[in-house]
DNA sequence: CAAATGCCTATCAAAATACTATGAAATGAA
DNA sequence: TTCATTTCATAGTATTTTGATAGGCATTTG
């Protein structure tokens, strides 16, 4: 049930890029040390969103990677399928009971409204004081 | 981003028991019989769910399990969270960084509301005919 | 050419997952 | 009382995933 560091570090290199969106490309390095991650582990994540067509890459002194499309068209949906797989609770949702199905389908829904409907332009530009509230309890 | 084992078989485990709700104990053989599953496996599942306090138990001949309570106040969010842990995308979701923390947020709310307004009396007493459409599609 | 950067492959330790194995303890039925 | 049934407890294990690390080649700029 959790979105490992490969997802995770793989948003925090799109937000990157979603900031420095049009200033040219953003180098691995500059990304791993501002987030205090290994660049060797991160070559490995921005692979994968290579070739899904989401990055682009620039080679050479100077180069980096930049957003294949503006910030509002990528949403965190996008990443998190690339690096994760499909958004779904469990593998194989068809095999199941239906009662179970049913509940697993909520599921998926739910996460996938949240992750579909948020763009890396509302991730970049985000505000702190537009805070959700009560985040801690409940668990 | 999967709910493990654990969480599918301990709902099978739970949904039998709701079936079975005021007839008696039922034994993990019959569960793990009737839905293909090693009984040893469901054996490690069910003990913490008994020292949650969601299961008793009756030891010896014809003895077996019963819900501690009415299928209808029981949650499948009680059953994940006793199996995979609390429910969230992230494991310190307060040290994220401020918009991811607030997807995170979003995604973890998403979940808990499916999970926690679902209870084992819906799942047993579940209608085939009331099947979500289009679940196959656009994962 | 040298420095910076991406690209590629291999390796690996630790943890999680999904069981399997063994046997003791309790209980009801014969 | 004896036996089958069932829970209870602990340990072991194969496989996969995670989260890196290492080394070196390829490309581009100054």
């Amino acid at each position: 049930m959790k979105i490992s560091t490969k997802g995770r570090y793989g948003l925090t290199i799109m937000i990157e890029l979603a900031k420095n969106y049009g200033e040219g490309p953003t180098s691995l390095k500059s990304i791993a040390q501002a987030n205090d991650l290994s660049e060797h582990y991160l070559e490995q994540l921005i692979a994968p969103l290579r070739n899904a067509g989401l990055v682009k890459s620039i080679r050479g002194a100077y180069g980096g990677y930049i957003l294949s499309d503006v910030p509002s068209k990528i949403t965190a949906g996008d990443v998190i399928r690339v690096l994760e797989g499909p958004i779904t609770p469990v593998e194989g949702i068809e095999d199941e009971e239906p009662a179970k199905r049913e509940l697993w389908i909520r599921i998926r829904d739910a996460i996938k409204g949240v992750l579909d409907n948020t763009t890396l332009e509302d991730l970049a530009n985000h505000r702190d004081d537009e805070e959700v509230e009560g985040y801690m309890f409940y668990i």
